[in-house]
DNA sequence: AGCACGCCGACT
DNA sequence: GTCGGCGTGCTC
């Protein structure tokens, strides 16, 4: 191809592409186009042998590349630019996450709006058949109707303030289970549609996307369009959905995480509800927090951001009390007569010198009640909190356990071969022989915290042959439909004991179960993730609102069996407090100078041989700790194995970085960032990514 | 990351 | 003779 005028032609527009290159590309502007290239514009380009879309994010007149070798924008998608907030987000998030902006923006794009054979099928209505429109909205205006209590009034008319006054405002709404903060916040929102274009986005947990919960925001809106974002709806219906919101069509957009970059001109507010679900952030290639993007949105748009959770992050909490984010209390439960349930916990290590039973991890004094709660014909739920993975060696005989001796974080017991110490502190990066015996009492019995609890279901029917026990896990819900069927089952009471994970404490309500018992939590309690205790009150506060929501409340118990009653999570369990759990949590945090007390990123590296992952990163710290622009105040931890250390025949290692400052944390990784890449043709077939703001160290 | 070009081994 | 192994080099 010879393109003898392209030197001369005026406009060049740089494009972001999909791809792990961190550069933009520049293109040509066709002349044919009768467009103005803009920003935000989507595009399709040729690209090396390729053909696929990019966005348009800077108008030039100029090119520093190669004119000879300049390829022309090929085609305009039939869409209205990207949403300057998103794009602006994702060039936040490009630097933030440290990857390129393509890799950011592209992906947030639909499938089929990334295929410029689809454009035209997809500007094309699809039949939709208009009763199912009509059914739902005819349906509405019976429970929102229930009018609201003097606490949401107030709520609804402060946040009806903040939209008025179109200033950012970022509000902490926190409220026990059942002081209606879903109803709360859907006023506000039903508000602020009332001028018919405004949009609003509500986030919801990746598990919480039922088809009820899209059926109830429905209602709450007749005669508005609701559209949903997420990753169980086909391809097609995600690219109508998006372009209705990207035209300003849709009202309102219901979503997971991957909704935060939805384009949307009329964005008015944004509500991400239980903020503190691990489920916003993103665990695999960009890895941004959709909670956190939210805000970021709210404050670039100038409007409200609700964050709504009856257990707040740390990190919310504390914006709060610093008096960043607005805190709007619901303190009464919406129901009259719902009482909380009582909260018991049972100190085994007491149960054990009393020489009480303990059966397959459950103690005499949990099995009478479920007895007697069997016997008077009402539900009990057994909730196993298998998740994680928590390998710091406990001693079983003296509940010792493998503290570093020079920071206050256990140490995790690694899994690798090659070596001879296993124990390994993730902030200092020391590493320790695993002891023959306990240090304090001498006994060989050392093991992980959390023994498999498998059988925990075979065992209850042992011991309660004809009562009818239900498992709910990962397990017994794969099948598409399954779970469905299982919750119908715990409804309709077919069911006297239910033994689950943490799914069953989500999002559903059990009107019968009046007891509710907590085993083998502790090992997530010393997890190596020094959040699992916020975690872990998070769930058991959610799991304990399971019961108590008969006619017959105040009956309903809550036993929580644990080693270590002292333990910060059960003791401000047992008045289900939460102010005072996460202030002590807040101080824990400020001694050791934890996040939100300091800034912390991750980075990861793997290989086949762990030596090349871990060469790797030592060199580019060492490059980076020599570089004279590298922050003072940045706290570089020694390179280790990571405590999975191998995962698909890869072995990894990890490095912490930690400052007290933001931008000094900024700044850190992009000099490591820039060594890691220098290094990188050395050291072939090594995969490295930073994790900023990591869930898990 | 993809994707092609490129230069060495066991197959009709 | 050629199908295919994955080394390496490029993408405006």
């Amino acid at each position: 191809m010879s393109f003898d005028d392209k030197s001369q032609e005026k406009i060049i527009v740089q494009v972001a592409i999909d791809s792990p290159l961190n550069q933009l590309f520049d293109y040509a502007w066709s002349k044919d186009f009768v467009a103005e290239p803009k920003k935000g514009q989507i595009v399709q380009v040729s690209f090396g042998r390729q053909e696929c879309v990019g966005v348009v994010m800077r108008i030039m007149d100029k090119t520093e590349y190669d004119p000879a070798k300049l390829k022309r924008i090929q085609a305009l998608a039939p869409l209205p630019p990207i949403s300057g907030d998103v794009v602006a987000m994702a060039e936040f998030a490009a630097t933030y996450y440290q990857r390129p902006v393509g890799e950011v923006l592209i992906p947030s794009i639909p499938k089929m709006w990334r295929q410029k054979n689809k454009w035209e099928l997809l500007g094309k209505e699809k039949k939709v058949s208009k009763a199912s429109d009509a059914v739902k909205n005819t349906k509405a205006k019976t429970e929102d109707e229930i009018s609201l209590n003097k606490e949401q009034l107030f709520i609804v008319e402060k946040l009806w303030k903040q939209s008025i006054s179109k200033k950012f405002s970022c509000n902490l709404l926190q409220g026990v289970t059942g002081s209606g903060k879903t109803l709360t916040y859907l006023n506000w929102l039903k508000k602020i549609l009332d001028d018919g274009e405004s949009q609003v986005m509500i986030m919801v947990p990746e598990i919480n996307l039922t088809p009820q919960l899209e059926a109830s925001v429905e209602q709450a809106f007749p005669g508005k369009k609701l559209v949903v974002m997420h990753s169980g709806i086909t391809d097609r219906t995600r690219a109508d959905n998006w372009e209705k919101a990207h035209l300003g069509k849709a009202q309102i957009i219901l979503g997971t995480r991957m909704a935060i970059a939805t384009s949307a001109p009329n964005l008015k507010a944004i509500v991400v509800d239980e903020e503190h679900d691990l489920s916003y952030k993103q665990q695999e290639g960009v890895r941004y927090s959709a909670r956190d993007l939210a805000v970021w949105r709210g404050k670039k748009l100038n409007i409200p951001v609700v964050l709504a959770s009856a257990t707040p992050s740390l990190e919310t909490w504390f914006h709060a009390q610093e008096k960043r984010y607005e805190t709007l209390s619901l303190k009464e439960r919406a129901a009259k007569n719902a009482q909380p349930p009582l909260i018991q916990i049972l100190d085994l290590k007491q149960e054990q010198k009393a020489g009480r039973k303990n059966e397959h991890g459950i103690s005499e004094h949990l099995l009478n009640e479920l007895h007697k709660n069997i016997e008077q014909g009402r539900q009990s739920i057994i909730y196993i909190n298998r998740r994680g993975y928590s390998p710091v060696l406990n001693c079983q005989a003296c509940g010792w356990l493998s503290d570093c001796v020079k920071c206050s974080a256990h140490m995790v017991l690694h899994k690798i071969t090659d070596q001879k110490k296993n124990l390994c502190c993730h902030h200092c990066g020391v590493m320790k022989l695993v002891p023959k015996a306990c240090p304090e009492c001498g006994n060989t019995d050392l093991s992980p915290l959390g023994k498999g609890t498998q059988k925990i279901e075979e065992f209850l029917s042992e011991k309660f042959p004809k009562a009818k026990i239900l498992r709910i896990d990962a397990d017994t819900t794969r099948k598409k439909g399954s779970a469905e069927s299982l919750f119908t089952e715990i409804h309709e009471g077919n069911s006297d004991i239910i033994v689950g994970t943490q799914m069953i404490a989500k999002g559903h309500d059990y009107k019968s179960v009046s007891l509710v018992g907590v085993i083998d939590a502790d090992a997530s309690l010393f997890s190596q993730d020094f959040r699992a205790s916020e975690r872990l009150f998070a769930q058991l506060m959610q799991v304990a609102g399971r019961a108590g929501r008969s006619e017959d409340a105040g009956e309903s118990k809550v036993i929580i069996q644990t080693n270590y009653p002292e333990a910060v999570a059960y003791k401000h369990l047992k008045n289900a407090d939460v102010d005072g759990f996460l202030e002590e949590l807040k101080n824990e945090r400020q001694l050791v100078g934890l996040p939100p007390f300091s800034y912390q990123a991750l980075v990861h590296g793997e290989h086949k041989t762990l030596a090349q992952a871990m060469d790797m990163l030592k060199d580019a710290a060492q490059l980076a700790k020599a570089d004279k622009i590298w922050p003072a105040n940045v706290m570089l931890s020694d390179v280790i194995p990571r405590a999975m250390v191998r995962i698909a025949g890869k072995e990894r290692a990890q490095m912490l970085v930690e400052s007290e400052g933001r931008q000094d944390l900024q700044k850190s990784i992009e000099i490591l960032q820039h060594y890691l890449t220098e290094a990188h043709p050395k050291r072939k077939g090594v995969g490295w990514y930073i994790e900023r703001d990591p869930i898990s160290i």
